[in-house]
DNA sequence: TTGTATGCGTTATCAG
DNA sequence: CTGATAACGCATACAA
């Protein structure tokens, strides 16, 4: 690899002097600018990343923090799309995209705010973790510029896709076609969790319609099969719902596409939505009615705002960004012909 | 940051003492060893990896060249799924992950390798991409250490996801459920497909039937819109298939959810397969008749080969590695009460 | 068994 | 406008 020296020595001039030209400093003249920047170019010149962060406490990339466990990490597509957006905004900005661990180093277990200070990592994105993680909370209180999606903490910008607006539009449209027996099948406890849940009581509140308990059951997120038992416990009510609002769009698809037991006119007639907008709810017929979060613009954002806390420290608020959805009508709630008002 | 130099002083020791003690070398008496771990861990010492990294041209993390052109890539369960395991092996190994990119510095915009190179990046693995790009073959060509994913370049050890076996196996299912009529819709020409249409025609050829052009149509990968296009064009031929294999799960999943326009006998009846084993597959009742590609094997492979030549570049031989997935047997293959034979 | 000295490639300070 | 030099934190050859 051409070092800074080589690029010296073939123009014969100091190893500051390049330096200084590479780095746009205003003391070195545009010609000179010039030469160096053309012989960078001959010799494949390319700055060595570490010596330079040894000497600038700065290494021109950001981190990472996914928790994998089991469907909720990066195998989810909400999460999966919102990195790789990340990843195009941060190195189109020049910087490098590193992931955050916690692995032992000759016996040493880092906390994640040490593997990230000894990396000299320059802000870091935490998505999808236990915010609760006393090793997490540490990193997000520390002086490390830092950007949560999904979750606050105080002091730090954070990003959240508009769960509250999501489920308050899909529960508006369901009305709209008819339905006013509207269930709505959550996820764990969770403040995301309680953002739809608010969202819906707010239509229903809007609308007239009193929230039920009976209508708002639990289940898992990603996880069909808790979606399923809550659904079927739906279709054995007396007073059934005419849809049913579910945790996530993958859930929805297996309900939409699974032969399932139970009262077949509940499960036949039943109107059905999601939630996500994953990539497959818009493949089939009919399109999957969903609340598609922008998880390109999270990813985006994050990358962005985090990027300009870094490079403006001065100028940095913590802000809270609430980053709307589009519904995606779709056809999978059915217009409700003689509505049971 | 507590550096080296600290603990030094805080022990009355030399630098290169505790360099030594840290780093296990046989020098250093055990006594000393556990004093000085012992304090590095009460000042919450954790070696500079950029200091470190100049010192040694070694940086202990592994570069994932994977690019997302729309559907194939970071945002395709298969290569999200990969990329973890990948994450997870490296990590529990030592190493971080960073991604690859040739983004420019003050006008230089550098190769993959340059970009490599400037980060002592110790090894790469490389997955969906473009592997005919120059700026891809110069990275796999160069004396990185680099492995491959479901391509094969020379001198570089690969692992690649056994297609040919994969198409094999189902064909051989649909044939013992008394299928003769066995069609393949296969995705674009690539190495992949045709590992896959060489299964499909091996298992044809074995099993006595012959292979006909009709039945192979061309579609694309994770683009349902062109698979059911192939489909549709199966169900007007004169003799339809009784069973369809398509290109990948997510298309399998849309034709088996929507209410497709065409020869009702024929869509009601054909039985269907789909190929990868995403998550999804298994949720929907019936469960769908799929091949499960070891995605998670093959993330580990690759890191842990890849690491195995970095550590030990003298014992290296490029290796092929074939990961053998599993049928998921699934219930979308309809066992054949009248065979028409 | 421990310490001293050197250099990895870069940027920054200060002098010319 | 340009150059010499120190320093960043660590690992290692060599000396004690």
């Amino acid at each position: 690899m051409a070092k800074i020296s080589d690029i010296a020595k073939a123009l014969g001039l100091s190893n500051a002097t390049i330096s200084k030209a590479l780095n746009g400093s205003p003391e070195i003249p545009q010609t000179t600018v010039d030469r160096v920047k053309e012989c960078a170019r001959e010799l494949g010149y390319v700055p060595s990343h570490f010596a330079r962060t040894l000497k600038m406490h700065r290494s021109f990339s950001i981190g990472v923090l996914f928790v994998d466990k089991s469907q909720s990490g990066l195998r989810h597509e909400y999460f999966s799309t919102i990195l790789n957006a990340i990843k195009v905004e941060a190195e189109s900005r020049g910087y490098d995209i590193t992931f955050i661990n916690s692995e032992n180093y000759s016996g040493l277990r880092p906390t994640y705010l040490q593997h990230v200070k000894s990396r000299a990592i320059d802000g870091v994105v935490i998505a999808s973790v236990d915010f609760n993680d006393p090793n997490v909370m540490e990193l997000a209180q520390s002086n490390i510029p830092t950007v949560t999606i999904d979750h606050t903490f105080d002091g730090c910008t954070s990003i959240m896709s508009d769960n509250e607006d999501g489920v308050y539009e899909l529960t508006k449209r369901a009305y709209k076609l008819g339905h006013r027996k509207i269930a709505f099948i959550h996820g764990e406890d969770t403040t995301v969790t309680r953002k739809r849940v608010a969202g819906y009581v707010r239509a229903l509140t809007e609308l007239g319609i009193s929230a039920k308990d009976e209508y708002m059951p639990m289940a898992r997120y990603h996880d069909p099969e808790s979606v399923i038992k809550a659904f079927q416990a739906l279709g054995k009510l007396k007073d059934k719902p005419t849809c049913v609002l579910c945790t996530d769009d993958i859930s929805a698809v297996v309900l939409l596409s699974s032969r399932l037991s139970g009262d077949r006119e509940f499960i036949d007639n039943v109107s059905i939505a999601g939630y996500d907008g994953i990539y497959l709810s818009r493949m089939i017929q009919p399109v999957l009615t969903t609340y598609c979060q922008d998880s390109e613009m999270i990813g985006r954002l994050a990358a962005s705002k985090l990027i300009s806390q870094i490079e403006n420290p001065k100028l940095f608020v913590p802000e809270l960004v609430k980053v709307k959805g589009k519904l995606q009508e779709g056809g999978t709630i059915r217009p409700l012909v003689r509505p049971i008002e």
